[in-house]
DNA sequence: TATGAAAATTAGGTTAATCTAATAAAATAT
DNA sequence: ATATTTTATTAGATTAACCTAATTTTCATA
């Protein structure tokens, strides 16, 4: 029914003004326009859109506030943004800056359930015995030089000899 | 310089042509309409955008063929959409029906580096002997009844066991 | 406190992607 | 071969997100 209609660029406004809160107190029409690479009438455009949507609370030339909507819709943003950049940075190993370039473009067509699901990837392969860091390094040895089985099989032996401390590890 | 400027919009009808042409031999206004979802004024409409900017050959009323561009453009597209799909479906073990809609929606932000690494990545979760379908199976539980360390003590010797075989596979 | 600079807004326009209604062309069936 | 149905196109409108140029408001400071 009352279903108020978010576009995605909406929704990356809402995450803008959400980083300028934290990092900033006072949320500027110009701060906005700069993050968000736009011209300052587009902001003041989509802040009267914004208002009229109930997702902020915004007086012309006065102060500007994310509504209990605003925010929220602002935070699950955020949340896909940043498990989509930890996935390219620290699982894929990709360039911090890129990635963030990435994750503003993927992550509004990513569900929660995909959300959750590829956030506890991330921890999985980070916390497992069988992958983490030394696992990564092993991938991105693969993407550099591709497949070779007598370095797999080195590693095997190795991780094979770490096996029983790794056992007795995780019973504490 | 000569730089043809392709929306993302426009993409996705590259796509859904290479699709239809592989499908059926014929590509009909109605068919992509379906497939896209919109009416069948708005395809004869991007028809023509495409057929200027060089992407397909079509005279109206007459067969529609993608030229070389068109081609290449759509198959970048449909290879970045099976790496999302592939990746949501057999490594996250997501419902296939929404991650193919998922992987329309988030494959125009991804860059190539991206495309090429996490198609490496998902051959070597399959492939690695530490990981593959019995790590994808534990990821599985983790997901449904979070960290259980008994388990995973369970799950490492139940691995160690294996390793020996495992290394003389790599082997051979 | 008056004034010049900075910030924000308004006015008016553009483009891409969509729509509906009306018309035209092509394909099918009588 | 003609009439009917299906398919495609044209015409004209709408919406979201952007722009530039002009104006107004606010703020800092002389």
């Amino acid at each position: 029914m009352s279903e108020i209609q978010i576009t995605s660029t909406m929704e990356d406004y809402l995450e803008t003004i959400l980083q300028l809160n934290r990092e900033k107190g006072a949320i500027r029409v110009k701060n906005i326009a700069k993050k968000m690479g736009v011209k300052m009438p587009t902001v003041t455009n989509m802040l009267k859109t914004l208002n009229e949507k109930g997702l902020i609370d915004y007086e012309k030339h006065e102060y500007l506030e994310l509504t209990r909507t605003g925010q929220k819709v602002g935070k699950e943003i955020e949340r896909r943004h940043n498990a989509i950049r930890s996935f390219l940075t620290e699982i894929l190993k990709l360039d911090p800056v890129m990635a963030d370039e990435e994750a503003c473009k993927m992550e509004h067509g990513m569900s929660s359930e995909t959300l959750v699901r590829l956030t506890k990837f991330i921890e999985f392969v980070q916390s497992c015995p069988r992958t983490g860091a030394s696992w990564l390094n092993y991938f991105e040895d693969y993407c550099a030089n591709g497949i070779k089985p007598e370095k797999c099989e080195e590693h095997m032996k190795n991780f094979k000899m770490n096996c029983d401390s790794c056992i007795t590890d995780i019973k504490q």
